[in-house]
DNA sequence: GTGCAAAAAGACAGGTCTGTCTATTTTCCT
DNA sequence: AGGAAAATAGACAGACCTGTCTTTTTGCAC
């Protein structure tokens, strides 16, 4: 059983940080672990100590990653608009705000996706588990605005969402959330 | 100058429809050009003869199939429905029958833009060419159906386009471009 | 039918990658 | 302070990658 001292601590956090951030900026093949091991000053070993292979790496990567972005748009979200329905509107606002910086090379579960073409991959359960989590924090915000049928318009606002992160992708254009906006905008009308 | 003989223009078509399945099927980057000369059964040096590099070849893939899936996408949509507000919605039946078919592993163009992270690579100004020309269409089909802003619904259209693809791609379930087309419907319905 | 250009076949260099192994040093706990 | 455990540093194997080069064979055009 290995004991987690402070280092091993810090040498674990230390390497989660680096590899989330070169993931996500270079890809998931793309970055070599040398690589990894370099900027976050840590030995090869210590990372084969904390998980189980670079596959195992990803995964926590992906997970924790996942978990405190969704947590910060959330909060995000929720203190840009006190009226349900505004906040149904809000999350393209927040993401307009964020293409530019944070989210400028997509979102690291759809890169991983596209990576990781066997669906039957490890990765693709949990990208697949930890989306859907994310269409139920729509689908409750829905739910809020008292809309119709909220898990209908849930999934209609992860494609749009989603929508919006590929076609910024490609058009390097955060308008790309204002666009989605507005779809849900008059889609919310009647 | 390369002299251009039957075989050689076999051998090089024969190298695109291989690399073209291939790059989509496995990625961009994971598919090694062995891999596409043994499956292609032409020799290393033809390749090499034929395309610059490896990089040419993806460019080459990627603008010959896209070109040749558009063609094939506004017939489909053409061939579905006459009415010109219809033919819109008529996108998205189109690509829910094509998703767990053709378009298994999502957009070849999306993928490349996901697996080369550099927005200044060449592959990247490709992708968002032949995109601006495919929303060109869906700009079109809204000019033909007399919507009230039609530059601005192209876009729309081609935000839940994207969005029903990356999210077939994390769920494996078709009914996005459905979810894409109720939304569409209600956004076109005042 | 003949000659030449191009394709086939495969060796090769130089680089990268993951994952293992072995010492050596550091740190933490008793 | 001493000893156990873990991190560091780096060599290493084995595999894979792209791209070049050489030799042999093939097939097209005149």
């Amino acid at each position: 059983m290995a004991k987690t001292t402070k280092r091993t601590a810090e040498a674990r956090q230390r390497l989660l940080e680096t590899a989330t951030r070169l993931f996500y900026e270079e890809g998931y093949h793309a970055t070599g672990i040398d690589r990894v091991l370099a900027e976050a000053g840590t030995a090869k070993m210590t990372l084969y100590n904390q998980f189980q292979n670079k596959e195992g790496l990803i995964a926590e990567v992906i997970a924790t990653a996942n978990d405190a972005f969704c947590g910060a748009f959330a909060q995000a979200v929720a203190a840009r608009a006190d009226d349900p329905r505004e906040r149904l509107l809000a999350i393209f606002d927040v993401l307009a705000e964020w293409l530019p910086g944070p989210m400028k090379r997509g979102c690291p579960l759809l890169n991983a996706a596209v990576e990781f073409p066997d669906p039957a991959h490890p990765v693709r359960a949990l990208v697949e588990d930890r989306k859907r989590r994310m269409m139920a924090y729509f689908t409750g915000l829905c739910r809020e605005a008292a809309v119709p049928d909220p898990d209908a318009l849930g999934e209609e606002i992860a494609v749009l969402y989603h929508g919006a992160l590929a076609w910024f992708l490609i058009t390097n254009d955060p308008s790309a959330a204002r666009t989605a906006r507005r779809t849900l905008e008059v889609r919310l009308a009647p």
